[in-house]
DNA sequence: ATGGTTGTTTAACAA
């Protein structure tokens, strides 16, 4: 089974790239953040049609809003209200068992960006980031108290780990590579019930890009990334891990979005 | 230290 989480950017501005993407990975479920889509408008049909029939969507107009595909059957939709926002920032579903794999529990985000400035206390976006944390913490702590396998997925707009983003000395104080949300996405990611799948697959001491900033002239020689799209898995399933892909490939497609998809295979 | 770009929705906001 293939798995992977995108920040797609606006779907429908890029639905196209979508498409090519799904012909090329042929995954099973497809993980999406800033869909920037009303419910009304999210292109249904045209992800039916190629085998998404099972679809749990959670949009709003402009910004935020998530959305799962899946070629699983959906057993139940889990919806969160995070710090009560009524914003559009989680969406999880329970897949049907199927022959090999199953049931499964996954959990899709789009955690806050928080903003410029690094200080809860005059930023309120960076305040509703560490709060948003804490809740997910809580969450997920529940969550996992079920006995199947979970997967955390999404871009949860932290780079953890100091080869996760292009200068650990230059972004200490930048937002996403900051020691306070670091160490509250540290205690999410409890070794003993969770493992960072693409951590796990690569070497500490090797960069790992999900993201490129749209103000670079060219992403690709600055390479000023940072990794913000994760793929978490907790250890009652982690012997099924097969394979990890980031698919940097779509950073130059036309009109890209600024994060690349991650896949897992199970 | 500053400014660089993209997307949605209609000049401003978010990232």
């Amino acid at each position: 089974m293939k798995i992977v989480t995108w920040n797609i950017n606006s779907i429908r501005l890029r639905l196209p790239s979508l498409l090519n993407l799904i012909s090329t990975l042929n995954p099973d479920i497809i993980c999406l953040q800033e869909t920037k889509c009303p419910d009304d408008k999210f292109p249904y049909d045209e992800l039916i049609k190629i085998g998404f029939q099972h679809i749990a969507i959670k949009g709003q107009p402009s910004y935020n809003g998530v959305a799962i595909l899946s070629k699983v059957k959906i057993k139940s939709i889990l919806h969160h209200d995070f710090c009560n926002k009524k914003d559009s920032r989680y969406i999880g579903i329970e897949t049907a068992k199927t022959k090999n794999i199953g049931p499964l529990i996954i959990h899709n985000f789009y955690v806050p960006a928080g903003g410029d400035e690094p200080n809860p206390e005059i930023n309120e976006k960076f305040q509703h980031k560490l709060l948003f944390l804490d809740e997910m913490k809580d969450y997920l702590s529940e969550s996992i108290k079920k006995p199947i396998g979970q997967i955390v997925t999404g871009d949860l707009n932290i780079a953890p780990h100091e080869n996760d983003v292009w200068s650990h000395k230059a972004l200490k104080n930048i937002i996403s590579h900051t020691e306070i949300e670091i160490n509250k996405l540290n205690t999410i990611c409890n070794p003993e019930k969770w493992c960072d799948a693409l951590r796990h697959e690569i070497l500490d001491s090797e960069k790992i890009y999900t993201w490129w900033s749209y103000r670079n002239k060219d992403w690709e020689k600055s390479n000023r990334g940072r990794r913000l799209d994760h793929i978490w898995i907790t250890k009652n399933i982690e012997e099924l891990k097969k394979d990890i892909l980031i698919y940097k490939n779509t950073r130059n497609w036309d009109r890209p979005s600024d994060h690349v998809p991650v896949m897992i295979t199970i």
